[in-house]
DNA sequence: ATGTATGCAAACCATTTGCAATGAC
DNA sequence: GTCATTGCAAATGGTTTGCATACAT
C-alpha cells in the first residue's frame, strides 16, 4: 500500500482542479488537509469540527461540496455500512481492504486480502468500464455473537 | 439460484415472527407479499405506492417497521448505491448478483459471479461470523462513457 | 385483559438551496 | 471586471417519534 504524502494529494487535488477548471479556493485546501489528517472513517460533523478546532471556519454548505469535489477527484471515498450514516475515508487508505460490518453494534473492522481485490480488479465487463469498488460485510463481531448466545440461553 | 415461493417466504417470514415474540398482524404480510411481487430494486415510496394502489393501507411508520423486521429476517437486503437514496431488493435475488454502479447516471447493471461469491463466503475471519454481504463496483456504463468522451473532445 | 402494533401528524436532522457578498482568475 | 465560490439561513425530504386507538395474543 502506497503511502501518499498530504502534499502529493494537493497536487493531485490541484490537477484535478485544473482539468475540471475549478477554483483553487484556500478553503478547498484547507478541507483536503484536515481530510488527511484525520485517521479512519469520519463525518461531515467530525470534519467541521476539525476545522473550526484549527480555528479555520467553513461553512457547512462549503464543506459538502468540497468533500463531493473530492469524492470525484478520487481522493475521497464515500461509505455507507448498513443503516449508519454517510462517512468518508481517504481513498488509498480504503483501496486496501474490506470492512467487516457488525450488523447488531455496528462495529467496523478491517480486513485486507490483496488477493481477492486483485481478481475483483481484474473482472471484464461488458458495457461498463470499473473504477474501484467497495466491498461490506455484514455479520456479528465476536462480543455480540458472545451476547446473542447469553440472551438466547437466558431465554429457556 | 434457488426459488422461494411467496408462500414460503411467509413461512420463513412467520418462523422469524414467531422466534422473535412478534405478532403476526395482517399489515406484516401484505408488505411482505409486495415485497415479493415487486420485481428487482424498490424504494418505500414505490412500496407504499404497490399497496395503495392494491387499495391496502398502511401507515409510512408501519411500512419502515416491517422493512426492518424483513431486514433482520434476511428476506430482503437494503442497498444505497452511491449518493442514490436507499433501495431494497428481495434478499434470495441480491445474493445471486453484484452491483455495478454508474458514477456519472447512477443506473445499476446486475453482474453474476458465482466462483467470486463462493471464494467470499468461504472465507474464515477471526473475531467475526459473516451472515452475507454487498459488492458494489463503480465505474462508467457505456452511455457515459461515450457521453464524457464526446464532452472532452468538444473542449478542445 | 394485556401490551404490542398501528395510524396520524409533528418532529427530526443531515443535506440542499437561494441569494447577497466575496475573491480567484 | 466576471462569474465561480462562499457563508448564512431557510427549505427540503426521507425517516423517526409521540400518542391515542385498535387488535393479536
Amino acid at each position: 500500500m502506497d503511502k501518499i504524502s498530504a502534499l502529493q494529494k494537493r497536487e493531485l487535488f490541484t490537477e484535478y482542479l485544473t482539468r475540471k477548471g475549478h477554483r483553487k479556493t484556500p478553503e478547498r485546501y484547507a478541507i483536503l488537509d484536515h481530510v488527511c489528517a484525520i485517521n479512519g472513517h469520519f463525518d461531515v460533523e467530525m470534519l467541521y469540527q476539525s476545522l473550526e478546532g484549527a480555528n479555520f471556519h467553513v461553512s457547512r454548505a462549503t464543506l459538502y461540496n468540497t468533500i463531493e469535489l473530492l469524492v470525484d477527484a478520487r481522493l475521497l471515498v464515500r461509505h455507507q455500512f448498513g443503516t449508519q450514516g454517510v462517512q468518508y475515508e481517504c481513498a488509498e487508505k480504503a483501496a486496501g481492504h474490506f470492512h467487516l460490518v457488525c450488523s447488531r453494534c455496528g462495529r467496523i473492522q478491517e480486513y485486507k486480502d490483496l488477493a481477492l481485490r486483485a481478481s475483483v480488479l481484474s473482472k471484464k465487463f461488458t458495457k461498463f468500464t470499473p473504477e474501484y469498488f467497495s466491498m461490506y460485510i455484514f455479520g456479528l463481531c465476536s462480543k455480540c455473537k458472545y451476547a446473542l448466545k447469553r440472551k438466547e440461553k437466558k431465554e429457556y
